[in-house]
DNA sequence: TCTTCATCTAAACGCCTGTTTAGTTTGGCT
DNA sequence: AGCCAAACTAAACAGGCGTTTAGATGAAGA
């Protein structure tokens, strides 16, 4: 089976990416515009080599029929095999927490991640995502726009990192009890403790511990 | 939010279940034959009621572009799992490079990782995964473990955090090119760059540009 | 009964799309 | 130098395709 040039693995990313993203694949003047190709001939020499080498199928002469084949998303890195018996986590990825909902619950579910279990710590207990908002723990090394992992707990020790609901809003800190009193530690100098009192800590709430993250950089 | 009649939800049905099994949507005369509809109007007007309805999108006048929306396909009964038909990503979890082989070979590879695809920004380029080893980074955001994703690229910008090769091991820096000298910029105050002499830069090589992270707390 | 809506026929317009033919350019290989 | 494959420009054809206009039928409500 042959290998295939740069050029024709660009073009076999583009149709399969273009049909995830829209939906339905592109058609040859799509490609064209994307990649600056200004014949259609020459998209269709790709498609040629690409169905040629049986990492494409093309049917009959129906519009947008560009389907990539096993091979084909195999040579992209899409269908191989990870870990061996390793399961693959769904976590939901949760916007915040609507008031008298669960926090796993459709309305508050913004999607489903799938994640390698190799890439968290293991745990019985329930997990979630969410998107980091803010700065306020940054040098944690937790960026605004990171995605975190955590195990559902409703208590956390002292030092850990956990996802707090504070008056219907979820943050991250760092949590140290001291008494009669919670605090609630950002890692940003700029940045002051929040408290909690203990006797009347009405819309606090430890909704989990922080157990990974996951960066998108550029 | 108003509720489909049975004939539009055969529709909606054979739009998804085509759009599956072709790898694209049918076209308005394909539905228009598979249900014995003379007219391309005929089908046109439950096309309209189903986007009216918010069960189905059609973009501007390009042709197969019908895709049920997310409501569209609560409705058929497919709340689907992860992410809608999102694809999982299998990246090479790299050890390093041994000399005289490529990068993504049996050799280099420790594991398979799954990770969602929307946890990564969208690429062409080959994608791979390796260990974070030492501090260098740790003003990035970049901590000793943690485990960086990047596409394969030859050459970085100036200030992109790169993989590179250095006489055979590999490291995480920000790349400056500055005229006959590249400076190798890690991100940690008790660090000094590295510079690399353009004109004899044996050993010397970029392998990636870091695309994300992910780390296991605890 | 009158109205509304879902469903459909018929026909036509005009851009969209795949395909083909006929070349050119570039780089690697012999 | 000669050859070949990859990659591309240019132009054209024929049928595909979405859309619209005009109208028909029948069932459900008001």
């Amino acid at each position: 089976m042959e290998g295939l040039t740069q050029r024709q693995r660009e073009i076999l990313q583009f149709i399969v990416d273009t049909a995830e993203r829209n939906g339905f694949p592109p058609t040859v003047r799509e490609i064209g515009v994307h990649f600056e190709i200004k014949s259609t001939n020459g998209v269709n020499d790709h498609l040629k080599a690409l169905e040629r080498k049986g990492h494409l199928t093309r049917t009959g002469q129906l519009s947008r029929s560009l389907v990539a084949t096993a091979l084909g998303r195999r040579t992209l890195g899409l269908e191989s095999e990870p870990g061996e018996g390793r399961p693959t986590l769904h976590l939901p990825l949760v916007r915040g927490l609507l008031p008298g909902t669960d926090l796993i619950d459709p309305l508050n579910v913004e999607d489903m991640l799938a994640l390698d279990s190799a890439l968290l710590p293991r745990t019985t207990a329930e997990r979630f995502a969410l998107r980091v908002q803010g700065d306020g723990m940054i040098d944690a090394g937790i960026f605004n726009g990171d995605i975190l992992f955590a195990k559902r707990q409703k208590s956390a020790r002292s030092g850990e990192i956990a996802v707090v609901l504070i008056d219907g809003d979820m943050a991250v800190r760092r949590v140290y009890p001291e008494g009669e009193r919670i605090r609630l530690q950002p890692a940003n100098d700029a940045m002051q403790p929040t408290f909690i009192d203990v006797s009347q800590s009405k819309g606090f709430e430890v909704l989990g511990i922080v157990i990974g993250l996951q960066r998108k950089f550029g």
